[in-house]
DNA sequence: TTGTACGCGTTATCAT
DNA sequence: ATGATAACGCGTACAA
């Protein structure tokens, strides 16, 4: 590897003293226009590019923003990440991505690596700490984005961001009800998940608007995969034959309900509607294309990641954005 | 934020100076086990952690990769980054990553700010540059591993890691053959793909292995997902009615291709056989599951990952890695 | 318009 | 066994 030029570099071979070239790199007024144009002309001939590492040392300020994410796999965190690093760019600024793997350990190590690594904001997704914990952890970094996860009291460096998951719930009963079906079953995701949390008391108040009674034997809890859906539906179906519909935690498990649905030779959308959740790019690959509920996650990591930048700017934000799910009428129901 | 204490501070607080600390830190000898002990209680007590950015202004060591990928949406190489991330957790490394969405300039733009952030090493995916450019570019990191990329001329401080796609190619080829299918077409993927290439070539010799002729008709290209597969597969059909077996340049691809058939009313895999590349999670998602070259991404990744540490640390590696795919038989073919 | 001195937090080197 | 000092590459504050 070529030994990368220096400031002092650059400014010994124009014959200059350092911080001359320091203002030309950084764009500054101060600097006679032949000079600012020789010295362009030396950095782009030596190939200078600014070190951000010492760079960051005297600003304290990296450019670069840690993403945490249970499962960068994980297409709803895909899109995310891929919308946050899109915004990132614009703006110059690198991120680290971080998995978590569900793991709380691996979770504060995390946050520990970020730290150290002194990046300028954090977005951290589901974060899966206590209350305590996060006040602790929020207090190490000089701005944060919250993504799918609440806070009791607000925070001038912290902003959450999270899906109206009660809201989509409802809309999504109340649209299974227009059709006609009263036997409406709900296949949540993990009791730890909040917006699992928010997502049953949706359903819950769909219900009750629609003068329909709530029956526990209706719900049940999965792994949020595909295999998760379906092993649910099919046992779902089996306790209660009579159901003519499935709400899903999201559109994996909505895709496994739909295959255990088929495998019991129950017609989709006909004898039973099914309604996901999220509308992945794998809710319009499958077939009968899913109906869910619609949320722009890459649109949602922009945002994000465009909230981080003002903060660390210093421009104020809102302490909190609620995104509003919209049902994506399809096949399905 | 609370201000981060620094080697000074618990220097002070301890009443030594800052190197003994240091060495405590770095684990060096040269420091009284009594001393160690206080030191390392002020340490967890104050919740010091190193700054790596100064750090790695001195032993020019950031403990940071980067991770160029084309699109980190694409389970191909969302799994692919997964398995990176998970190889630098191992290592206390952080993964800075970066998507280049197939465009040139973003890619260009994309080494220099990995450059810029100083990283100790870079995993390149999809490469899109000439030849003379990624020389260039190659020279001006510390260690590279390349991803789906040929080397013409070994370097030491560069690895390629590439799918053995001509093989690949071939073994679904005679797999086709196998089952008596005669008309075999190949779905291939952009045309300025390397994959692409290597497999055309495969698929070629698995035709004349099997003294069938080789049809220019049977060969169309298309982009690599599932829209782009089902148009590809659609007017392939049309020009080409008597085709019972279609080779996929990837999973999406050969979904898509599926679709068409069932739209068309050929049952897949009695009247048409589909063998997709990748093995991505939609393969086993989608119905009938999908026969595939089955290739473990997360294993590459971390493959990649482990290498390129070896690399950084000095230690010899291979200037090559082939990776060998293998026919997953599942229902589609 | 241009240059000098200093400090950011850490490690390496050389003293003590 | 411990400490003082110089460097790493850059920006800020001030001086010329």
């Amino acid at each position: 590897m070529k030994n990368r030029p220096t400031l002092a570099d650059i400014a010994e071979a124009a014959g200059v003293s350092l911080m001359t070239v320091s203002r030309v790199i950084n764009n500054k007024a101060g600097v006679s226009e032949d000079l600012r144009q020789e010295i362009l002309g030396l950095v782009t001939e030596m190939g200078y590019h600014p070190n951000q590492i010492a760079r960051g040392l005297v600003t304290s300020q990296t450019t670069s923003v840690g993403l945490i994410v249970p499962d960068n796999t994980n297409p709803f965190f895909a899109q995310i990440a891929r919308g946050v690093e899109d915004a990132a760019y614009e703006h110059a600024y690198s991120v680290f991505l971080v998995n978590t793997v569900e793991d709380p350990i691996r979770e504060l190590e995390a946050l520990d690596s970020l730290w150290q690594k002194d990046v300028d904001g954090l977005i951290w997704c589901s974060a899966r700490v206590s209350a305590e914990e996060l006040g602790v952890q929020l207090r190490r970094f000089p701005a944060v984005v919250l993504l799918n996860r609440e806070l009791e009291v607000p925070l001038s460096h912290v902003m959450t961001l999270n899906v109206h998951d009660y809201r989509g719930a409802r809309v999504a009963v109340t649209h299974f009800v227009g059709q006609g079906r009263q036997r409406i079953a709900f296949l949540n995701g993990p009791s730890h998940s909040l917006s699992a949390h928010r997502r049953l008391q949706g359903y819950h108040a769909g219900l009750t608007t629609a003068n329909l009674p709530l029956d526990s034997i209706l719900e049940g809890c999965c792994p949020p995969d595909t295999e998760g859906g379906y092993e649910a539906a099919l046992a779902l179906l089996k306790r209660c034959p009579d159901v003519d519909a499935i709400l899903a935690f999201n559109d994996l498990v909505a895709v496994g309900a739909m295959q255990a649905c088929q495998a019991l030779g129950r017609n989709v959308p006909k004898d039973i509607g099914i309604i996901g959740f999220d509308d992945i790019p794998l809710a319009t690959i499958i077939k009968p294309q899913l109906t869910t509920l619609h949320v722009n996650l890459m649109h949602i990591g922009k945002i994000a990641m465009r909230a981080l930048f003002d903060m660390v700017e210093g421009v104020t934000c809102p302490a909190a954005i609620l995104i509003e799910p919209e049902l994506f009428v399809r096949d399905s129901a």
